[in-house]
DNA sequence: TTTACTGCAAATATTTTGCAATATC
DNA sequence: GATATTGCAAAATATTTGCAGTAAA
């Protein structure tokens, strides 16, 4: 399982979760919670059905509907964030707190890398949009990554 | 209809995609141009749908496979770009040869508003990364928009 | 005890695909 | 003339919704 520190408070995702839920008068169920715990312990991008399958695949039952609609809950308080790459299904995940990393996506084979960035995350952080409250951002670096690059590099060599 | 002018070659966004069409050895049908011509007449976001709908209603038919397959090529030529916010549709919009802006998504109420940026897209610009040849960059800024700000405002203070 | 939440299944929305007819090259 | 492209309709995929039963507060 991943640390779920926050921000040097030390509010683990549980903690967050439930003062969220407490916020806006929702019920404590263990659904919730089991859905949180099992986002917090995923290291990579999921899918609403990857997600649903892995948790039967462990023995926890709960509905395809609730799974949407307790992921939605995550993102709206801040544990989980939501891509859209290329015409695929929504991916999502866990935000591992003070960390932040952007994405190259290859516009080609539809590759997905994960960059850290701390130079960009900086300027980004400072920036004010006036009448804008700004809570996160996130970027998209579009292009031809290294393997659909080399490919074409060789196809080219064999046509002469 | 709205300049298309590319990067100072004076290219009009016909000859880059007669250009890419070429390369692909790809026809050149007039259902292709008709909607290059539609899309470069439009300045805001569009779904497929609206898209559609609005053709037709101009009094040209095409089949809607006809439109997604051509949208997809024109963003493939980088005359499109395609964003999916929230949980609607995909959103379509010409881009505008040698400018740049970003997007502001109010996370409460969906509103997008966009935004010119040209300290942010210089940073962006000059950004390499290893092994990644970049055509392109989208950032998203998620916050809340003033109006939801202002509601939210409101109604604490007629609690009190 | 009240009613928010869950599971299930059906409905909706969006996008893709197969195929016969047509038009580009 | 060969075959890529089109239109149409059906299929596939993804997500939302309605409702009756269950459980949190």
């Amino acid at each position: 399982m991943k640390a779920t520190d926050n921000t040097g408070q030390n509010q683990s995702a549980h903690a967050i979760f439930t003062r969220y839920l407490h916020s806006k008068k929702m019920r404590k169920t263990p659904e919730r919670f089991a859905i949180l715990d099992r986002v917090a312990a995923t290291d990579e991008h999921f899918s609403i059905e990857d997600f649903y399958d892995g948790i039967e695949s462990k023995g926890f039952h709960v509905s395809r509907a609730t799974v949407y609609n307790t992921i939605q809950l995550l993102v709206d308080c801040g544990l989980v964030r939501c891509h859209r790459f290329g015409n695929s299904s929504s991916k999502y995940e866990f935000v591992e707190a003070g960390t932040s990393h952007h994405h190259l996506i290859c516009t080609k084979c539809g590759r997905i890398r994960e960059v850290k960035d701390p130079d960009i995350a900086k300027v980004l952080k400072a920036k004010r949009y006036s009448t804008f409250n700004t809570s996160y951002f996130s970027l998209y670096v579009y292009g031809i990554c290294s393997r659909c690059s080399r490919k074409a590099r060789t196809q080219k060599a064999n046509l002469k």
